[in-house]
Order: structure tokens, then sequence, then C-alpha cells
RNA sequence: AACCCGGUGGUGUAAUGGUAACACAUCAGAUUUUGGUUCUGAUUUUCCAGGUUCGAGUCCUGGCCGGGUUACCA
């Protein structure tokens, strides 16, 4: 599981990577990319994408390009491109000196295009979208030939200036591969290589009105950067014919596209498109929101980029339709957490506490050790005295069987402390309890009893006089179903599974004080609870948490069975 | 519907014609100054039917089921 062991595994991409350099297919070289459309922030799926592009390029020693695939204008802007770059760069992968897009690319495309009319192997077609729908035909029945199929070289080639010298309106004209309306594969009906569009291009400005699709540019670009496995997800194997028609066509360097299975979770979802539904529906507080599964997100939720990798290779790539549980990606941020980030303790929904034998004046600075998995993480004073709060959770007045916790008569452990014992329950007029009290064992200093005694529980606290008030948002699910488009009848979409309680803030935890000091993005394991980082939108004295993720919890599971 | 691709415990992934395995989840237990961590054990698997073979999860044929595609998006 470790990321850096050479796994003995070899996915079915490698074992094509292996086999081609056993035949020297490509001279001995393995180049990749990453080819995102700046359309979108990148999600957990794109790390995938990410981690095996770049992740074997490294181990092969070759190269993997950061391409944008720029070809669609109306949807395309600069502050994607921004983000895109910051996350693959968080995510721990350098593009170094080959960052390319596809509009880079725009003139040579247009030459080939040129090509492939003199050639006879592209026409300009005159027809209307609706037309062209129409004529292509249908699964059952084959296309009809455009009445434009049959144009002269020289009237497309002139034609086709034309579209690009901007002579004629948006939709008037398309440039269409000639071949074949009656091919089996629809994608393979004179599919459109060229649409006129008005557009202004976040990088080309105004120099282009024309622009070509995905099919007839991305191929393309892997050619020109001698890219030899163009590694993409599924839904392109249908595009494949296609890829390799244009390659062969042009008769250029021609890569092999190579399709894997895109990563599915539970209790989310990785559509762009409904990512920026949430987002703008205001479902949810932005692309960093910590909910959702993009990468901004899930950083600001507190994921290291370790656990991602780690995620990513865990879950392996095949071409089966594979949907992980959300469990997995959280044990793999508590396995990292849980060797490097420091305990605290934090008390999320406070109950006071009065030691009534404890000196009224007293404070003493208990010993904490910072990381029991970190020996060289040391220790920490941490203030004690004699009004304190524990999670109310951990009390009970009348607790069931299985509860180890505080309870009348009951004696636990305060974590680093003493032993306490309940001694009394204070109730308000309404029958809630404001407060209880407790006595403690001097002798148990540190939290050991010199007479060898055992508590059957160990909980955390804070000294209410010396504790930090910070705002602790807890995040859960954003969705209710494992799969959110399980709706119970028709009328109802994905959205009715939003999670209500998908974010809980708790705007007056207590904290220890030594929280005080950490900075933006500090991440914590707060003892019992789980592990916490330091949010963004911390202002000075306000400090606000965010919990990544809860430690296992036996006790919620035993509650749960009733 | 057509075309493309997939079906191995609950989930994901191995086994590359030779004993079906690993991880997570679930359950039970041990240890524990976090009901955490760690450790031990248990439960549960090759879609179906034929065929080839000494031998099939793997190869072949036919079915069944699931997904993708059928955009002037990528």
């Amino acid at each position: 599981m470790t990321e850096s062991s050479v796994p003995a595994h070899r996915d079915f991409v490698r074992q094509i990577i292996d086999e081609d350099l056993k035949t020297e297919k490509w001279a001995g070289r393995v180049h990749t990319r990453f080819p995102p459309e700046p359309n979108g922030y990148l999600h957990i799926g794109h790390a995938k994408s990410i981690c095996l592009n770049f992740g074997i390029a490294k181990e092969y020693g070759g190269k993997c390009n950061l391409r944008f695939d720029d070809t669609n204008p109306e949807k395309e802007e600069v502050e994607y491109v921004d983000s895109i770059m910051d996350d693959v760069r968080w995510l721990g992968f350098d593009w170094e000196d080959r960052l390319f897009y596809a509009s880079d690319y725009f003139e040579q495309i247009y030459q080939w295009a040129e090509q492939l009319i003199r050639d006879d192997k592209a026409y300009v077609c005159s027809l209307g979208l609706e037309e062209i729908r129409g004529g292509r035909g249908s699964a059952s029945e084959p296309g009809v030939d455009s009445p434009y199929r049959s144009r002269s070289v020289e009237e497309n080639i002139d034609l086709f200036r034309r579209m690009r010298a901007g002579e004629f309106p948006d939709g008037a004209h398309v440039l269409r591969a000639k071949i074949d309306m009656a091919h089996k594969h629809m994608l393979m009906r004179d599919p459109i290589m060229y649409r006129i569009r008005h557009t202004e291009h976040h990088r080309t400005g105004h120099k282009w009105c024309i622009y070509p699709t995905y099919d007839y540019t991305h191929g393309q670009s892997d050619s020109i950067e001698g890219i030899t496995h163009s590694i993409c997800t599924l839904e392109f194997e249908n595009h494949r014919p296609l890829y390799d028609w244009y390659c062969d066509a042009l008769g250029i360097h021609h890569p092999q596209q190579i399709e894997f299975n895109r990563l599915n979770l539970t209790y989310t979802m990785m559509s762009k498109r409904r990512l920026l539904e949430l987002v703008q529906g205001k479902h949810v507080h932005g692309w960093d929101d910590p909910r959702i599964p993009t990468l901004r997100g899930l950083r600001r939720r507190g994921y290291t980029p370790e656990s991602i990798r780690a995620f990513v290779a865990y879950v392996g790539v095949t071409k089966n339709n594979a949907t992980m549980d959300m469990c997995v990606l959280e044990n793999h941020i508590r396995e990292d957490l849980n060797k490097r980030a420091e305990r605290r303790m934090g008390v999320l929904n406070p109950l006071k506490v009065v030691i009534t034998n404890y000196p009224e004046d007293q404070t003493e600075e208990m010993d904490a050790v910072n990381n029991p998995e970190d020996a060289t993480a040391g220790t920490r004073k941490v203030p004690f005295s004699r009004e304190l709060y524990i999670e109310r959770d951990d009390f009970m007045e009348d607790p069931p069987k299985k509860f180890f916790r505080l309870s009348p008569g009951k004696e636990v452990r305060l974590r680093w402390a003493y032993f306490v014992t309940c001694s009394n329950v204070v109730k308000d007029a309404s029958g809630q309890i404001t407060e209880i009290h407790c006595t403690y064992d001097p002798a148990t200093k540190g939290g050991d009893a010199p007479d060898g005694r055992k508590v059957k529980a160990t909980l955390h606290w804070v000294s209410a006089k010396h504790a930090l008030q910070a705002e602790v948002r807890l995040y859960d699910h954003l969705f209710v179903k494992e799969d959110p488009d399980e709706v119970s009848d028709a009328s109802l979409d994905w959205k009715s599974n939003l999670n209500p309680n998908s974010l809980i803030v708790q705007p007056a935890a207590m904290l220890e004080p030594s929280l005080g000091l950490a900075k933006t993005g500090e991440r914590f394991q707060f003892e019992r609870m789980g592990y916490f980082c330091v949010d963004s939108d911390t202002q000075g004295a306000h400090m606000v948490f965010n919990r990544t993720v809860t430690l296992k919890d036996q006790w919620s599971k035993e509650q749960a069975k009733g």
C-alpha cells in the first residue's frame, strides 16, 4: 500500500507499456500527457488520471506533459487554467517545461485540415445543425450523403479559407471529414472537424472564429507532442476509431490511445456538470467547499496529497465499472494522519465539570504526549484546574450496559490528569443537565493509579478558564444515499438526496490553549474525536477548524445497533 | 435499437491454462492512559449453458446482466 514500494502487480496499462518496451515499438520512449479541459475544477477522479499519467512517466523514466484541451472557447476560462495548474502541483506532480495548450496548435491543425481537403478527405458542409443530425440516420438506418459532399477541392478550399476569414456567421458552414455515411459507428458518419464560433478565446483572443472539435484536435495534439501512450477514460473508447482515422489520414506520428475506468465514490458525485450545479445553486459554498470531492475541497477539508496518491494507487486501474466505498478514502487519510498529526484535546459539545475537592485557585500543568505513534513529536503542557469541560456525550445519567464513560458513581480517567468520580448532577428547571460534580484522587496524577486499579474509560477535557473558544465545522457525507441517483419516485432527482446535515457548525467548541498558535492548514487529531485542520476562514482570534474525518468509533456502532 | 466495453466475496483489486488470493467492510477476541492505533481469528467469491483440455476464473460459442456512446461538448 505504500506508494514508495514498487508494485509487483502490473495493471493492464503498464503491461501494454512493458510489451511496447520489449518490442521497441516507440524506440524505448514513454511519453504521456494529462489533458484537462479548462472548464471546471479538478476532482479526485482527475487525480487518478494525473497519478496514472505522471506516475507512469516517472516509473519508466519518461515524460508527462500538461496540456490544456482548450478547443471550446464558450466554456473555458483562465480561472480554471490557473486552478488546474495549482491543483496538479499540490498533488505533487511537475510538468517541468512542458506546459502546452491545444490552442497553440491551431495553425498546424488548420493546415492539416486543408491537407485533408486536398486529399478529398474533408469537405465544407452548408447544412444546418438539424439537417446534419437528420442526415446522419440512426442506429438502424444508414445516413444519407450531404448534398455538399461532392464539392470540388477548389470550392472547399475557398469556402474553408473564407470561414477562417470570418466571412460567415456562426453555423453557416462546418468542415466535415469525408468517411462513410453508412458506417456502423455513428461517430464515423462524416464527423464535424470545424465549426464557426465568433467567440473570444481565453488565449487566442479574436484571432480565430473557427474552432476544431475534440476529435479533430486531440490525436493531432498528442502527435505533435510525440506522445506514445494517450491514456484516457472509458467513455472515449468509441472515439478511438476516429482518433486512429485522423492520424492515419494525415500520415502523422500515431500514438496509442488506451482507455481505463474512471473513479466513482459512494455518497458523492464526480460529474463536472453536477458539481457546477451544486456550486451555482448554492447547495455548497464554492469549489473549495470541504464537502465536495474537488481537489480544492479535499485540500481544505484536510486531506493530504500523500493520502490521495495512496488511495488512487490502491483503487487500481482496470476497465470495470467500479465504485469505491467512501470509507476507503477515509481510511487512507486516517492512516496518514495517525502517523503524522499531533494530538490535542478539544471539546466539541461542552459540559461543565466541577472537581469539588480540587483547590479553587490552583492550576497544574499536565504533561501530554503529542503523538503516541511518533516519539520524536515530544510532549506539551496542558493546564488543569477546578472547572473543566468534557464532551456532553461522555456523560449519561442513566447509562446502558455497554457505556463505559462517566455516570453517577462511576470513576473514569481524565487523560494525562486524574481519575475522577461523579458525585452529583446539577440540572436546570427544565431538567437539562447544566453541570456535573466530581471528586478527584490526587494520587492518580498523570493518569496512573498507584494501587493498580483500572478504569474503563479515558476522557478528553479542557480547563474552563484556559479554554480557547473556536468554531468547529463537522462534515458528513454530501448525500444520504450511497448512490445519489437512487430516488423513490420519478419526480425526484439526485438533489433530493442531499444530506441536510452534511455541515454542522459548533460555534463554541472549547479547545486546549496550545491550539491558539495553529496556522491555517495545520492538522491535528483531537483525541477521541477525529482529525481536524485549521480553516482559511480563521481571522485573528476567531479560529475555525474543519473536521477532516472522525476516528473509527466502536461505540457509535454499538449505539446504532440499538 | 445499433455500436463499443465490462461481469471474481458486500466493495475494490489479484491469480496471464495448474491449490481462487489480498485489502477494506462485517463479526468475534487480545492489547491499550484515545471505544483510536496495533495484533489474532471468523464469515463471505469466479453471471449462466455448452465446448476445447489431463486440467478453465482464464481459451471458444451462445445467452443473461451492467456500463458507455449514438453533440457544430470534452
